[in-house]
DNA sequence: AAATTAAACGCAACTGTGTTGCATTTCAAA
DNA sequence: TTTGAAATGCAACACAGTTGCGTTTAATTT
């Protein structure tokens, strides 16, 4: 599927900028800050177009918010079955303490965890820490 | 152990803020962010000082700081085997969807997981989210 | 008890992320 | 080609968190 059907797909514009971050998110092995898709562009866009696309992208199921462990939020490519409003992201996040890049790990089952009588679980994240492939 | 020695042990000076910041820690069965501490305190303090202390805390093993899911930290009470720069914080935290509050819960084994040829895993965590009792 | 010194504090200023309001532009459908 | 809604740009704002620096205070030494 082309990122214009992609779009479409998903019930958003085909734009200049949102074209382009999606290019950015497909070259990318791994999580990305606004920060790093501003400076990866080749349109010129505007911070704010470029939060309001990546939030987009969420709401829309083409792309999941990930934390980098230090507060700023990262985004990553959904897999074919995210939709709008629901995510399929079980899989967990590694993030390297050298770098701060995150990366997507293959999905994995979760443990069941006893939770205090009165807590209703909804869902799992399993977050990983340690030294990537670059930084070794 | 009184806050006075605890905060003696840990190489820290006891000061009013400090204590003040022990006492909320201690009376929350959940962990606070900085807005809270702030709000809680019965003594004046700067928000910078309130930010130094609970960093000091975290260094020092007092304190462990926990990512809320929106980005914001939290800091709960350390168990008494955190030390300089060594923290023991085997245990998964529970965010409430609804109210936002961070629970630290019971110790637990995680599973391992399988990480791509050149990564290197330090820590696990687990985070997870759904309805705390007081939401439901 | 007074002097001393490093730690802690208060204040001002700053950085960075993320959001909101509003006017303007642009996409896609009629 | 017109048209309406979605997307964008700009200005301003909110909030978390940090840094520099001068002052105060806690704990040690004399």
């Amino acid at each position: 599927m082309s990122n214009e059907e992609l779009l479409r797909h998903h019930g958003l514009r085909t734009t200049a900028l949102r074209l382009d971050l999606l290019r950015l998110l497909q070259a990318s092995d791994r999580a990305l800050t606004h920060q790093e898709f501003e400076g990866g562009l080749k349109v010129e866009a505007d911070r704010v177009s470029i939060f309001r696309s990546l939030n987009a992208f969420v709401e829309a199921g083409v792309a999941h918010r990930v934390l980098d462990g230090r507060g700023t939020s990262c985004f990553a490519r959904c897999g074919t079955d995210c939709g709008h409003g629901h995510h399929n992201d079980t899989h967990a996040h590694f993030r390297c303490n050298t770098c701060g890049h995150v990366y997507c790990m293959d999905p994995i089952e979760l443990p069941g965890v006893a939770l205090p009588r009165g807590f209703k679980l909804a869902k799992s994240y399993l977050e990983l820490d340690g030294t990537c492939k670059g930084c070794r």
